[in-house]
DNA sequence: AAGACGGGGGT
DNA sequence: ACCCCAGTCTT
């Protein structure tokens, strides 16, 4: 598409189009707590916490890490513990895990300053392209462009592209445009522009074309009914659905609680002991068996105290709590998982995925957490049934 | 090139 | 119910 690219492609129409885009911005930017003062941290922190997550979502942990974490240094001190449970609930936790690693690069390998070239920024862990031009041209003013969802969804509607983005070619040539297009000089506004152009004007379904700066640019907007149709997208495929038992293992006053292993699904994170059941009957059997195999111990399942549907991006599971008794062995993961019992009320103190979090807040509003070693058996049965009141489409 | 990797909000 | 996001890493 060289000729459809050529049209816009001249210098007096670039400029036409650069002070569109920026005069817009100026006017019409979000308020966010990274932006006036390019302290070079912050702004690494906000862009690894906007990969692949929306800025109202961002907001509240990013206030919150700044506090407890001020500098690179305070990062590089702290445990990787600490960093997961400050990153609990925002998902993609191989982000903390690599800021943890980062931040000790860092201060080891730069004194504690963020790098300001590609060469030497780009090899920090969880720095890919994007967010190595987006801290270069943000916080150190270099020429650089970024690449991000929004900024192929305005590419390719301006242009009127419509290779797949996710080939080869097509991310040459949309890293190639952002560079021709970028205003030297200043390239973090250029970027933040055209990023806010799309997450807010230019969006994926609904652009609004008449509330858009540059739509006099744009080529998709002259020459197709409707716009939206662009960036192709891909068939996705659909997920599966997965039954998961927990157990909530009670031995006295304390629960028993598993870490996961750092590479994977929630890597690092604690959770109830379970794991998926192919047969959605058996439950129970599957729970004691499942703990017996791998932690080595021996349980009675009892009710069920709370269930929670959660969707992940490649599947969707259904998580049953169930309320255990321990009845003997050691608590030792065969995988090495480390085990741990601890108070229920101590929960916080340890980074739980989502799910398991809902697990325990549908436990409390039921009434169904775990009782004291003195409750008896028949004052636990006499509460209610299973709790499924949160359960969504149920 | 494709798949893994969370979670939330918009439509 | 489906879409997709201020992406990166691994295979």
């Amino acid at each position: 598409m060289v000729s459809n690219v050529d049209t816009l492609l001249d210098s007096s129409r670039i400029e036409a189009f650069r002070s569109a885009l920026l005069a817009w911005y100026e006017t019409h930017q979000r308020e966010m707590p990274w932006r006036g003062s390019p302290d070079p941290y912050a702004v690494w922190i906000s862009e690894i916490m906007l990969q692949q997550t929306r800025v109202d979502q961002v907001r509240p942990y990013y206030d919150r890490f700044m506090k407890r974490f001020p500098t690179v240094e305070a990062l590089g001190m702290a445990s990787l513990e600490e960093i997961l449970k400050a990153w609990e609930g925002m998902g993609y936790y191989a982000r903390a895990r690599n800021l943890h690693r980062a931040a000790g690069q860092i201060v080891e390998r730069h004194e504690g300053k963020i790098p300001d070239n590609p060469a030497q920024i780009s090899v920090l862990p969880g720095i890919g392209p994007y967010t190595a031009a987006a801290v270069l041209s943000i916080a150190y003013g270099r020429d650089c462009p970024v690449v991000d969802g929004n900024v192929v969804r305005v590419l390719s509607r301006l242009f009127h592209l419509t290779d797949d983005p996710a080939a080869a070619a097509a991310k040459k040539q949309m890293a190639a445009l952002a560079e021709r297009l970028l205003v030297t000089g200043r390239a973090g506004d250029f970027n933040q522009a055209m990023m806010e152009l799309g997450a807010t004007v230019c969006t994926p379904r609904q652009p609004d074309c008449g509330g858009c700066p540059v739509s006099s640019f744009c080529l998709a907007r002259r020459e197709l009914p409707d716009p939206s149709v662009l960036p192709r997208k891909q068939p996705r495929k659909q997920r599966p659905h997965h039954h998961v038992a927990a157990g909530i293992v009670r031995r006295g006053d304390k629960i028993l609680i598993v870490r996961r292993p750092m590479d994977g699904l929630l890597g690092g994170l604690w959770e109830f002991p379970g794991g998926k059941s192919e047969d959605e009957a058996a439950m129970e059997e599957f729970l004691r068996n499942d703990l017996k195999r791998k932690l080595g111990i021996e349980i009675r399942v009892g009710r069920v105290l709370a269930t929670v549907r959660h969707a992940f991006t490649h599947f969707e599971m259904t998580l049953h709590g169930y309320d255990c008794t321990y009845h003997g062995g050691e608590a030792r993961h065969r995988d090495g998982n480390e085990c741990r019992w601890i108070r229920f009320e101590d929960y916080e103190q340890y980074a739980f995925p989502r799910a398991h979090i809902r697990l325990i807040e549908t436990m409390k509003e039921s009434e169904g957490s775990p009782q004291p070693a003195s409750a008896t058996q028949s004052e636990l049965s006499a509460q209610s049934g299973p709790s499924t009141k949160n359960l969504p489409n149920a």
